[in-house]
DNA sequence: GGTGCATTTTGACATATATCAAACCATCAT
DNA sequence: ATGATGGTTTGATATATGTCAAAATGCACC
């Protein structure tokens, strides 16, 4: 069982942790950012494989992605699991725990990664202080529900190469909303856990990379994906039954 | 364009929704419940048919679903639609809408209801006074969020008799946890509506109801449901693959 | 009570994806 | 480099569910 490599303090919220969607986009004064510092986080090292949180482990904190990525899934007790997202640097997770206080999924470090510890209490004592944390705090957990609706739509509407073209592009955008390429990255995640997000199995998964691939769509290798004609990727969704 | 038949004012939020989950379960002073009355919801009534919301209207207000039901579906824009949700009876209904400002789904009554209006902003600068209110506020999102990671476990892993299992089940608990029969219930919601929460075609979902039948796990006459072997239904569930 | 329309059920058939299996390929340790 | 290991690709086949069509049923309205 891994456990993080090394836990360390940080004063400052948003030097520490400037990706975090959390943050960033507040307009705070001088005397809100003070306050912030009372979250005196903690961040903590992962390496792949290591668990931020395992199923019915007690909620404390949210988590910022400081750098790196996790997937979160969730076990069924006959067995099945499945993945229920994938978590890039500077998002937010943990949201699932609010509900019942235990964890009701598992978050994995799909690379060495380093979060940031927002412990739930202060974050909730802070938001009533500050309205705009408040309003953001809300905005963070109602994303999170529209973004799950969207898997659902796609989970029970879309055919296998949709699925996968919707992935890509979102997955594409992410990486540019934090101003890296849209077009070429990495894939940190096998094709059983993209197949598992997408409700699909590892072949399917593997068959619908190699038609782009003949479609002159995308140039994958393995981990490596680049996409050459992402309007072309944009169409495949838009080609409803 | 159908609108709600009747607006009125309602003094105390917990006399006028007292089955509404949000203020149901909290244990508030004397001093905490006056400052509820900021809430000053309105009422109001829907037919069948009718819209609570619509995509891309202004956000203003969650709503408690005081009596009735509503299903909720977003629109893609290539005329795909999935419904994403059925909100019964003393639930809260319009979470999506928080992360944009805009509805980000619509929201249809099923039979005719009456619904509780609870402006949003209001919600916020009363669970920013009353700790015991945002926590609930919180958990009541965390659990839409579990919901709806549910729902994706069933639309990405599980077969069509095992989803139908599944939603009645559901529909039972939700029913029971009203003091109502868990056994016995009518179904709202056509066959069409049921499939396309469930990933499924009308036809499929048919024939799983009927199968079920066959084997003497429920007694179903269209919208009249009965639920004969429970634990029957319960066990279709772990009949993993 | 009968007529018409919408929903549901049932059947025959088509098809997308799962399953099973083998070959291929990357990565890592020896 | 070499071999072992696990992930990936590709192929052949099976199967669950979709599709299309018709009959049956329920429901509203005259």
């Amino acid at each position: 069982m891994p456990q993080p490599a090394s836990i360390y303090h940080s004063k400052s919220v948003c030097s520490s942790c400037n990706l975090a969607e959390l943050c960033l986009p507040l307009d705070l004064s001088n005397n809100e950012l003070l306050k912030l510092d009372e979250l005196s986080m903690l961040k903590r090292d992962f390496s792949r494989g290591d668990y931020l949180y395992r199923n019915g482990d007690k909620f404390r904190s949210l988590f910022a992605i400081h750098s790196g990525s996790f997937k979160t899934q969730i076990l069924h007790e006959d067995g099945r699991e499945q993945v229920t997202g994938f978590q890039m640097t500077g998002e937010i997770i943990g949201l699932d725990a609010i509900s019942t206080d235990i964890h009701a999924c598992e978050a994995v470090a799909m690379e060495n990664s380093v979060v940031c510890e927002l412990p739930f209490n202060k974050l909730e004592s802070l938001s009533r202080q500050i309205p705009s944390l408040q309003r953001h705090l809300h905005k963070i957990m109602s994303r999170e529900i529209v973004r799950d609706q969207g898997i659902m739509l796609l989970l029970g509407s879309m055919r296998a190469e949709e699925r996968l073209a919707a992935f890509l592009l979102n997955l594409s955008q992410r990486f540019s909303t934090r101003g890296l390429s849209a077009t070429q990255f990495q894939l940190r995640m096998s094709r059983q856990e993209i197949g598992s997000y997408l409700g699909l199995k590892l072949e399917t998964v593997s068959r619908a990379f190699s038609h782009f691939q003949n479609e002159r769509l995308i140039n994958v290798k393995v981990r490596t994906i680049e996409i050459i004609d992402l309007p072309g990727l944009q169409t495949c969704l838009n080609a409803s039954r």
